[in-house]
DNA sequence: TAATGGGTGCACT
DNA sequence: AAGTGCACCCATT
């Protein structure tokens, strides 16, 4: 049974709030560096996690630890910190949301020196077990719109990246392994065409992302870090609830009894399903591993969409030779020595490049020194900003794990690809780097229903976790399912149902009501607990997944920090949502869906409805991020 | 305990059969064809695998099977044919006998439609078990100097191809895949600079090797067929007794009682530890398999050591920037058509391409018709000649996979690389394909104790088998023994001593005296029973493996057809040589190693010692090969 | 398992 | 740190 697009009865009473903070991004009170591409210009925020933790534990490692319950909030829970460890420099975002019209490939990177920093995550369970860490980044990251694979891995290290674009569903560019064809010509001659076809594995055009997150096991601390690495996309993000890895952790959820997570990833289904905005659920946690938060200088990326504009597009139903690259919010920007900013600086719609916290200058290196004593707050200010060579000794008391993985290796010259210098300038034939928007659903998305072009979105650091970040998935346009999903949801595809694939207890999370948009941005030390330049920010009211939501969307530049914390108190806070979980879903189905029809509805003026994948001119632009890639993922510290 | 390179006592009166032969090249009765690049150039020769089986079992392929028994001569008795499928289009050959001096890089290859043929090896076990497979090629592989490791597999097919070398142990020249070296400059305009870097997996230019052995099971014949593609290389071949894999390899075969063939690499791997050629031992076989085995067009690759001579060079201790590819014999050379033989006219001291068979046009396609029904003895004439177009439907009765199998795929124009037209000419920088002696032995290879410069020599279609082409190790030069390997071994390294490894009982394969070497090459029809411009030639009294020798390398063309055979008479074959293989070793070992140390002592005047591994500009070559490996694995029957 | 080719997850080395 | 062996896939025809 195939259901019509997501169009008709809408109540907009539910939705006003979204949209009056949709439409309100001026209103920010704080500059916020933001840099629109142009109109097909969207952004793929990656929220902030805040929450408070109750039951603080200072400067121990040794908590309770329970991957999959520790923090029973599931996924809300992670209350990390946007930081962007060095300067703000990011660029035009280019998102999916409204419709498919994603751009097809990303032409050039800006300058890759700022993407190209590493971002703790932490707090980190104790993990016990390497299998562990997956499930972990998954329910982080899934929310995200970044499904991770396994890169790499062995019993001190485990490589994520963002899973390869499956080529089967749109299947009309080629692979780029083969190298076919630009060597067309030289069959007689082989030896002047320059062609230098360097050789990997086999990788399809949808497999160059460069996003990594790296856990690396310290034998000193003897605990798992994690790093996220490279913190960009090559594509836009997309939380894709019809994986088949999405399912098998579904169900591993499940069958950990991890309720909570799967009802948020509940909602968080539904929502995508329905090309809803996704509520930011927000669990304020005072369990306070603040301290040793700090002194790990604790980071979550919030993985922008930052694309460089190459051309201007009339319209989002263009078939957009649009570069498009997703990057992290930033933080501190410290002056764009060699910076390109032409990019940012032509397609932006606001071009707020506003340093924030230029008081860490770039020479500030080696910021993340006082790992095992608690960093003083005056020094996160600077924390995660490494710039340059880092003294290798500066930080004596650093565990060798968080030696290496704080020390930027400032890539020698020509040791990698700069892209700043032709980010704003279009190349001939559009060459791109690969970029698709696998709309990885049932039916093929026929209708750019929701289009959030123009539509600026303010990253609100709140409190609220859950599904933070994940785009309007575009590709389901056509199989949304208009029917009530609790009646209709028996006979519904899995595939076109937004309901599809729930877990019955999860009826009750869609009772939030519409979401509290914070347009809070900062330039300076703000938030509860930061002095860093971070922000934390509270909602009143939202201890549990129900409270306060957000919707993160169409974020340029977005920073925060909180005081991180996470930590495992599983005694206290594990499955609290189970007895209340297994009641009826109709009516906050009803609800929740009638407010996401009303975003849908009130975001669809500005079209740009399925922007088909185009284009096949991806090689060079594709070689050269490949390899920017491959000199990303080279050694970093050359004398450390 | 080091053992001094390999260099004294040697006696003589044992190896100077060997030597005239080594030296009598030129006595070949037959035109052979024969390019040699420069000096260093030295032929690795995949041997013709012949023997005659008993108990004929035409046209069936319900034969009893036992993968690792039924060819109880183990290695030795698979009896395949040489047949360059197309033209005898090959290149000159440098191999790495006497000493590392093996070219590092490979600038450019010849023309490549030759080479990318197909050759079906047959007959083929019939395979219970997917995991079969491996072992039964590595049987065959291992002796030519080629490491198999499993590409891809899944239920219905395995894709076989060379192992990547190691780097480790030059470690010097760093890995292609990062694309690090030619992007240096475009660090801030990264638009215009046109080096597409196709991106792979990351490969390192040790792993380009195009050679590929392709198992498919045909669900119609419910059989595994193989198939061997690509039949060059792009590196020396070399045994390598020391490889963890093969060890596990070996250790397979003793479990799986397969002591024949324990034997058989025994005496292989002494040989190669000692720097000597490798005795052809020959077991006749008349199990039966011809007429099937014509049905099938089967072939064995001889998987020569071709390279076109980038430059002269004017001794073999020059780092060589030589070109290399290792293809395989030819037979049937069509008129060259855009075929490029200033490579071979340039650098080869004899270039000898005679067109023997030239009476098999380039018209004879869709030779390997019948399939099912025994081909006639004059039909074998053009089997396995397939070039361009081969009409789909011409082959009415042959089955799927091997009208699949045999369909060559004409690759359109530009869908590759051909490396004819730059063949000839050096490049600036010398860049080359990767290509790498891997000496992988335990020390370094110091001396060049053998250099089979010069030596030309001729590939003898004898029924022998084991140690068919496998070059002469130079890497552990410095690490033989002189000992007697007989009181030394317990004491002596693994690595270094040539009995090392070996099993008790193979003492009795080194009593077999000094090798005859046969000149016999063939322009035409010849051999026992083959009428089709093979060869088969019977040694008499040649029916265990210590029968007849034969030396073969050096070979530049080699074509050996001859009635296939090989099939699976368990019952009359299996393990004959039990009972005589628990004998003493010390007489046996002494001699053979005299032997050996004759041999490597005669052929030590050239020189070219440790050539060592150098240079480090093969990108561009290296990106061509690449394209072309591409290319080459590209579909290869658009029409059928 | 129609045949055939190739991408890629991921752990081993 | 990363190359790579191998298998589980998926693709096209
Ligand atoms: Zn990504
Ligand atoms: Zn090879």
């Amino acid at each position: 049974m195939v259901t019509p697009p997501f169009v008709a009865d809408i109540d907009w009473s539910q939705t006003d709030t979204i949209l009056a903070d949709l439409n309100g991004k001026a209103a920010n009170p704080i500059a916020f560096n933001q840099v629109n591409s142009s109109e097909n210009t969207q952004i793929q925020t990656a929220p902030t996690f805040l929450h408070s933790h109750t039951l603080p534990q200072p400067h121990t490692h040794s908590h309770p630890y329970d991957i999959h319950k520790s923090h029973s909030h599931s996924f809300l829970e992670y209350n990390y910190n946007l930081v962007n460890p060095t300067s703000g420099r990011i660029a035009t975002i280019d998102g999916t949301a409204g419709t498919i019209a994603a751009p097809e490939h990303i032409q050039y990177a800006m300058s890759n020196k700022d993407e190209n920093k590493l971002i703790h995550l932490d707090p980190v369970p104790d993990f016990k077990d390497k299998n562990d860490i997956k499930p972990w980044l998954q329910k982080i990251f899934y929310p995200q719109g970044i499904e991770l694979v396994i890169e790499r891995s062995d019993s001190t290290k485990v490589v994520f990246k963002c899973k390869a674009s499956k080529r089967g569903k749109n299947a009309k560019e080629p692979m780029l392994p083969a190298s076919h064809k630009e060597k067309i010509e030289n069959n007689s001659s082989g030896s002047d065409t320059k062609s230098a076809a360097k050789k990997k594995r086999s990788v399809s055009r949808f497999n160059v992302c460069p996003f990594r997150i790296r856990a690396t096991y310290s034998l000193k601390r003897k605990r798992w870090g994690v790093v996220v690495m490279n913190n960009m996309h090559s594509h836009d993000l997309e939380f894709n609830p019809n994986s088949e890895e999405y399912k098998k952790f579904k169900d591993k959820l499940k069958d950990d009894g991890d309720m909570e997570a799967v009802k948020k990833f509940d909602e968080l289904e539904y929502r995508v399903r329905a090309h809803l905005p996704i509520h930011n659920t927000m669990i304020p946690c005072d369990c306070g591993m603040t301290s040793e938060i700090q002194s790990f200088n604790i980071v979550m990326p919030t993985t922008l969409a930052a694309g460089s504009a190459k051309r201007d597009k009339s319209s989002g139903t263009s078939p957009g030779q649009q570069p498009l690259i997703t990057t992290n919010s930033n933080i501190h920007k410290p002056p764009p020595k060699k910076r390109n900013d032409s990019l940012l600086q032509r397609t932006a719609k606001k071009n707020l490049m506003t340093m924030q916290y230029t008081n860490s200058p770039s020479e500030i290196v080696g910021q993340s020194l006082s790992m095992d004593s608690p960093m003083a707050p005056s020094e996160m200010g600077s924390a995660g900003i490494l710039e340059g060579e880092t003294p290798a000794n500066q930080i004596p008391n650093l565990s060798d794990f968080m030696d290496d993985q704080f020390h930027i290796y400032e890539r020698p010259n020509g040791n990698g690809i700069d892209f700043s210098g032709a980010s704003g300038e279009a190349v001939p034939g559009g060459s791109g780097l690969p970029m698709m928007i696998t709309t990885s659903g049932g039916g093929g998305g026929a209708g750019g229903v929701m289009d959030l072009n123009e539509i600026d979105f303010t990253n609100i650091f709140t409190k609220s976790f859950n599904g933070n970040n994940v785009l309007v998935p575009t590709s389901h346009a056509n199989s949304i399912s208009h029917q009530d999903p609790l009646s209709s949801s028996g006979a519904m595809h899995p595939d076109v149902d937004p309901s599809a694939s729930m877990t019955p207890d999860s009826a009750m999370l869609f009772r939030q009501q519409a979401p509290n948009l914070d347009h809070q941005t900062y330039s300076g030390t703000m938030g509860e607990d930061c002095e860093d330049g971070t922000v934390a920010l509270s909602r009143p009211g939202s201890n549990h997944p129900t409270a306060a939501t957000t919707l993160t969307s169409h974020l340029d530049y977005m920073t925060a920090h909180t005081d991180s914390h996470a930590a495992e108190s599983p005694s206290t806070q594990r499955s609290y949502t189970h007895g209340a979980a297994m009641e009826s879903t109709s009516a906050s189905m009803l609800d929740f869906k009638q407010e996401l029809e009303a975003f849908a509805r009130a975001t669809s003026g500005n079209s740009a409805t399925t922007p088909a994948e185009t284009t096949n001119q991806l090689q060079d632009s594709e070689d050269q991020i490949n390899s920017w890639l491959s000199s990303l993922n080279k050694p970093r510290s050359p004398n450390l």
